[in-house]
RNA sequence: CGGGGCGUAGCGCAGCUUGGUAGCGCGCCUGCUUUGGGAGCAGGAUGUCGCAGGUUCAAAUCCUGCCGCCCCGACCA
């Protein structure tokens, strides 16, 4: 390609409405811009990038048996209807009416439509099992649209399907999946990791995360320090404190104390004179319209999705002031366990603790010395907070580190969740009628890009791993009225390209600086710089990118040291080799 | 949906408080010079000042309503 014919616009300055360094650099790099808040169009450069990424995720789906279809992006309401969504999935799935006034939306997934498909096809266990995935536009109507194309209303996604026989079947195509996520990240050079997961509305019984390590990331994760443990913050465990011995230390007579206008864990500490860790927060949680008091330790957070999966209710949010007066007799900022009306579930954190103090059920009152058994009682102690890098590995006991992450692939066991819903079965060996065992495994495409360049970047630009830049090598002649330069130039670009080499060709007429900064700033791995100096000596200058590096290299050995650099920078995330 | 901010040339911004000829830098066009890290000089083009009402002799500027966009929160694969 040559640059002087590219649709590729770039930017000196950065844009205002750019918050991360993905979203800047690909919008000055010519590789997106925006139509509407979340609803953005591809330009050359930033399309063969997510073509890089469709080319690993087919090459890799294929690998692990997988066969590509395409789905409608417009469905039919009665599939979700079917499934129970089109009451659950709420405003995020785009609804709208056709001229006959019959109810579609856009697909924010699809499992209801592989469902639908697969059960008027599939109807034996000869014919099981099976993997069916498509790379698609989806459209999800987000609350709040941010970071460009990391979280966009309209976005590519891969999205695979498996059908099982059985549950050994589908904990294969599950662990199939599982291996063709880490190739297929590996190979597109980004430093991942996969997490154990929430399985949140698309449900199911298990699943992973596959995060791209990076501070900019939305989502918290944890890892353990010594052994393989690592979930999303939102899920993440922790080993329960060891049981300590607390008889000698005795139990003092409960006591009510004034705490005027004395309502947060800052104030009550300073108030009384007593740690965080001395005192324990109520917490009511409003779950399906019951009213349930949370109990943790003062200076942690209760984590609401291990409360809500401890409790395994539907809807889980903090109480609103009416149900707290209701519970506890007293406005926000009082609330105990002493005397509350309402069930009580208490975090681990409050194993160990003994004389503490917490909110009176009373207006501007606290209470010290509460102590569990003698003032109430706990039915059963679960782990219902958010961990910390203090905490214990649940598996291990060692260390916890935390982390952000960006979320690029996710992969879940849906067991029969949607097969039941929809009714897709199949006869066994048996001639009996069996649901089939579903999973769902999705990678977004434009995301995954601008994890990478959150990875990828210095103060000049993006740095692209070779497997996902947009072109190989760029060939910069410094002067291009310079007949030398640019003759030199254009029978090195024609050699590379009848070499199947992706090269660029700078021939705008632009001073040297210009066509740098613009190099760099698109982050193409390799420059070759043709300029008078070397010239002369029958040498050019190879650059490479992430390093900066540079070489000058005699003309007739260009060709040879580009493709031995080429070759080494595809393969070296990925051992072994690929189709 | 709640809170905050912004909408002026392709991009980044000033002007608005105190109403009166719409500006700056970059980019763009022409010419000359220059040519290895975003060149210099000279000349030039480009604006329904987000939209609609209102106040006024006069509105980018003041008032009202609406729309769009960004940030924080709630929410979310």
């Amino acid at each position: 390609m040559r640059y002087s014919e590219m649709f590729l616009p770039t930017e000196r300055e950065i844009p205002s409405d750019a918050e991360v360094i993905s979203h800047q650099l690909m919008l000055r790099a010519g590789m997106i811009r925006k139509l509407s808040a979340g609803i953005y169009c591809y330009l050359p450069l930033g399309y063969r990038v997510i073509r890089k990424v469709e080319q690993i995720i087919r090459e890799e789906m294929n690998r692990a048996g997988a066969q590509e279809v395409f789905l409608p992006m417009v469905q039919p309401a009665e599939l979700w209807q079917e499934s129970g969504r089109w009451e659950y999935y709420g405003k995020e799935l785009q609804r709208f009416r056709d001229r006959h006034d019959r109810e579609y939306c856009l697909g924010p997934t699809h499992e209801e439509v592989i469902t639908d498909l697969v059960r008027n096809e599939l109807k034996t266990y000869r014919q099981l099992p099976k993997n069916l995935y498509q790379i698609q536009t989806k459209f999800r109507d987000e609350i709040r649209p941010r970071f460009g194309v990391m979280r966009s209303r309209e976005f590519g996604m891969k999205d695979a399907y498996s059908f099982d026989a059985d549950e050994e079947g589908a904990e294969l195509s599950y662990a199939r999946m599982f291996e063709a996520y880490k190739r297929i990240f590996a190979r597109c050079g980004l430093r991942f990791r996969p997490v154990e997961a929430d399985s949140g509305t698309i449900g199911g019984s298990f699943s992973h995360e596959f995060m791209v390590m990076a501070d900019s990331g939305e989502d918290g994760l944890v890892f353990c320090s010594e052994c393989a443990y690592a979930a999303n913050l939102e899920k993440a465990e922790v080993h329960p404190p060891e049981k300590a011995d607390m008889s000698a230390i005795e139990e003092l007579p409960l006591t009510e104390v004034h705490t005027p206008n004395i309502r947060t864990i800052e104030e009550v500490s300073a108030f009384l004179d007593v740690t965080p860790q001395d005192i324990v927060k109520t917490m009511i949680f409003n779950a399906d319209g019951q009213p349930v008091a949370v109990l943790i330790r003062g200076d942690e957070e209760v984590n609401e999705i291990k409360v809500k999966n401890y409790l395994g209710c539907n809807e889980i949010e903090l109480a609103m002031d009416d149900m707290i007066e209701e519970v506890t007799g007293a406005p926000r900022g009082f609330a105990g366990a002493v005397g509350i009306r309402a069930r009580i579930v208490a975090d681990n954190s409050l194993l160990n603790m003994k004389n503490f103090v917490m909110g009176a059920n009373r207006e501007d009152y606290h209470v010290r010395n509460v102590n569990v058994g003698r003032d109430f009682s706990i039915a059963a102690f679960a782990d219902l907070k958010i961990a910390r890098e203090t905490d214990a590995c649940p598996r291990c006991r060692k260390a916890l580190s935390l982390a952000r992450g960006i979320e690029v692939g996710h992969v879940f066991k849906l067991g029969t969740k949607y097969s039941k819903a929809m009714g897709a079965s199949f006869l066994d060996r048996n001639g009996k009628d069996q649901t089939m065992i579903m999973g769902c495994y999705g990678i977004g495409t434009g995301r995954t890009v601008a994890a990478c360049i959150e990875q990828n970047n210095d103060e000049n630009g993006i740095v692209w791993p070779m497997p996902l830049a947009p072109f190989q090598v760029i060939i910069t002649p410094v002067n291009i009225n310079d007949k030398a330069l640019a003759d030199t130039a254009e029978r090195l670009y024609d050699s590379l390209v009848a070499k199947g080499v992706e090269v660029l060709l700078d021939d705008r007429d632009e001073r040297a600086g210009v066509k740098f900064k613009d190099a760099d700033l698109i982050g193409i791995p390799i420059r070759v710089t043709i300029g008078p100096k070397k010239l002369a000596e029958g040498k050019v200058e190879i650059r490479m990118r992430d390093t900066g590096e540079v070489n000058a290299i005699l003309l007739e050995q260009v060709e040879e040291t580009l493709l031995s650099q080429i070759a080494s920078k595809m393969g070296e995330n990925v051992s072994g080799s690929h189709d």
